[in-house]
DNA sequence: AATGTCTGCCCC
DNA sequence: ATTCTGC
DNA sequence: GCAGAATGGGCAGACATT
């Protein structure tokens, strides 16, 4: 849509805004550049003022229904009208959420830390008020409106989202105690959705990850909450995954996803029934608990939760070995969940809310060098970078081998895991293999910019096979669809010892996917 | 009515 | 989600 | 080591198009 929002406001074709976004890798830039060399207009046009822009976006946003499409565009491109080049430059990318300044909400915790109050330890206190109540716009506001001292009054509170705590990542259980220990909590990692719980007595409210109310999509969830939890004002964490009733065991993320919806919720809640394991809790009887240590929460969390087939605490147990913390990842891996994560218990394992720290590391088979399986695959493709990728390819479009058919349909695209030198030579290596279409032998749904003829193979890291409804390896032979890799990453090594038909194959990977679904349940 | 395409301060 | 990089 | 910016699969929803 913004491509024809500048294609428009410039005068000129779709066409000319794609290739040159192409090159440029900045829908913003490109605004700027083609703005200026048709900028009669802009002599007679109006000055922009914040209030209008504002006012503009805020419309667009607004507009709904029928029709909407056009309308905003015709919005967007009477705004850019009255811009100046560089303003438009701002104006694309505010609207497309690709700011690109290299400020994030620390970098602006930063500044009101020098903005209102010039020293460092103003910094720890913003910072714990943002975190704390997870709006960076009240903060700011209360800070210039009250000073510095009013950051204390910024609590945490049933109703208002805690920013999550997040885990390191780690593959030697060695040097996972060594972080955490001397002794540490080894809990499941389950695959399912993160949730923040808030109940106030009857009331519940649920958020996500990213602070996300999503309350209306579990009403299950809401009504266990109501029934197994014995505590009148309380703040719990854990993690929403899909179930089987008939077997008791885990269902795909996928599955899960199915209930992120606004219509159909009643009916999806009995197609896919979820169960929560808990796992932490922040708030109980009125008072803000995070300053506990993880070993005293869990006990507070046990005596509260009254668990039963759909709710229970997370499964876990406390040791000092890293013999025994591989037993229990092992344990959790092959009942199929995705590893463990290994918590610090100690006095000073308080709940430590929006940081990544060691006092929480997670440990997934994909970290284990050779426990989890890469796949050798070919390159059919490439999608052009942007921003600081611009002038280089993004990322790759690859393919396993089907010997069967003698063709090379698609497992997954590959966007990281590459240095900026090896994006360098990325290109320089691929180019020479491209072509002005698809080959013929590589089936694709994916419309690649660049085409290759299939040649270079590389090695794939993943985390496991999904069923794809976009990618075509294996389609045809299963239920559902193709299959696809989750998570994937280049792992740096070209095998230049294959040749295409040497690559990975569609058997290989139903086979994985075979292998990964019979642990699963 | 069916199908295609794009977006989400999306989830992972 | 994973990964790389400038500070 | 942190913070930021690149990038992945895949779901439902909202429109646009056929």
């Amino acid at each position: 849509m913004a491509v024809q929002v500048v294609a428009t406001a410039a005068s000129t074709s779709e066409s000319t805004v794609k290739d040159s976004l192409r090159e440029i890798g900045d829908i913003g830039a490109v605004a700027e550049l083609l703005l200026a060399e048709s900028a009669q207009a802009t002599l007679f046009a109006e000055e922009l003022t914040i209030t209008h822009v504002y006012e503009t976006l805020d419309a667009v946003a607004k507009t709904t229904g029928k029709g909407s499409a056009r309308d905003k565009i015709a919005r967007l491109v009477g705004l850019l009208s009255d811009a100046s080049p560089m303003e438009a430059k701002y104006i694309l990318r505010t609207l497309t959420g690709q700011l690109r300044l290299g400020i994030g909400d620390m970098g602006i915790i930063d500044s009101l830390a020098l903005a209102f109050a010039g020293e460092r330890e103003a910094r720890e206190r913003i910072e714990r008020a943002f975190n704390v109540c997870s709006d960076l716009a009240q903060v700011a506001e209360v800070l210039a409106k009250e000073g510095l001292d009013s950051m204390k009054n910024i609590q945490a509170a049933v109703g208002r989202p805690i920013r999550m705590m997040a885990a390191k990542k780690l593959s030697d259980p060695a040097e996972i105690i060594e972080k955490a220990g001397p002794e540490v909590l080894v809990e499941y990692k389950y695959d399912g959705e993160r949730v923040q719980v808030h109940k106030d007595g009857e009331d519940v409210i649920l958020f996500s990850r990213r602070q996300e109310q999503i309350t209306e999509q579990y009403p299950d969830v809401v009504d266990l909450v109501r029934h197994q939890i014995q505590a009148d004002i309380c703040i719990l964490e854990g993690e929403c995954i899909a179930i089987d009733p008939k077997t008791g065991g885990t269902r795909p993320f996928q599955e899960l996803m199915k209930r992120r919806r606004k219509t159909d919720i009643d009916r999806m809640s009995e197609e896919v029934p979820v169960a929560v394991r808990f796992f932490d809790i922040l708030f109980h009887k009125g008072k803000d608990v995070t300053a506990l240590p993880m070993a005293e929460r869990r006990k507070l969390l046990e005596s509260i939760v009254q668990s039963n087939e759909r709710v229970s605490l997370t499964i876990g147990e406390v040791t000092d070995e890293p013999e025994r913390l591989m037993e229990v990842f092992t344990q959790a891996v092959e009942s199929g969940h995705e590893g463990v994560i290994a918590k610090a218990i100690h006095d000073g394992s308080g709940y430590q809310a929006g940081s990544r720290s060691w006092l929480w590391i997670k440990l997934k088979s994909s970290y284990q060098e050779g426990m989890a399986d890469s796949v050798d695959l070919v390159v059919v493709g490439a999608i052009h970078g942007r921003g600081k990728r611009a002038g280089l390819y993004g990322a790759i479009l690859a393919s396993a081998y089907d010997a069967d058919s003698d063709t090379f349909p698609t497992v997954c695209k590959i966007g990281t895991g590459f240095t900026d030198e090896m994006l360098v030579e990325l290109k320089e290596r691929l180019d020479h293999h491209s072509i002005g279409a698809r080959s013929p032998k590589v089936i694709s749904d994916i419309e690649a910019d660049v085409w290759f003829s299939p040649a270079e193979v590389i090695e794939v890291l993943g985390d496991e096979m999904t069923v794809s409804p976009t990618h075509s390896a294996g389609r045809g032979r299963l239920e559902g669809g193709g299959l696809a890799i989750r998570f994937p990453r280049f792992t740096g090594r070209w095998r230049e010892d294959k040749d295409p038909k040497q690559a990975t194959t569609v058997a290989d990977l139903i086979e994985l996917f075979e292998r990964q679904r019979g642990s699963g349940q």
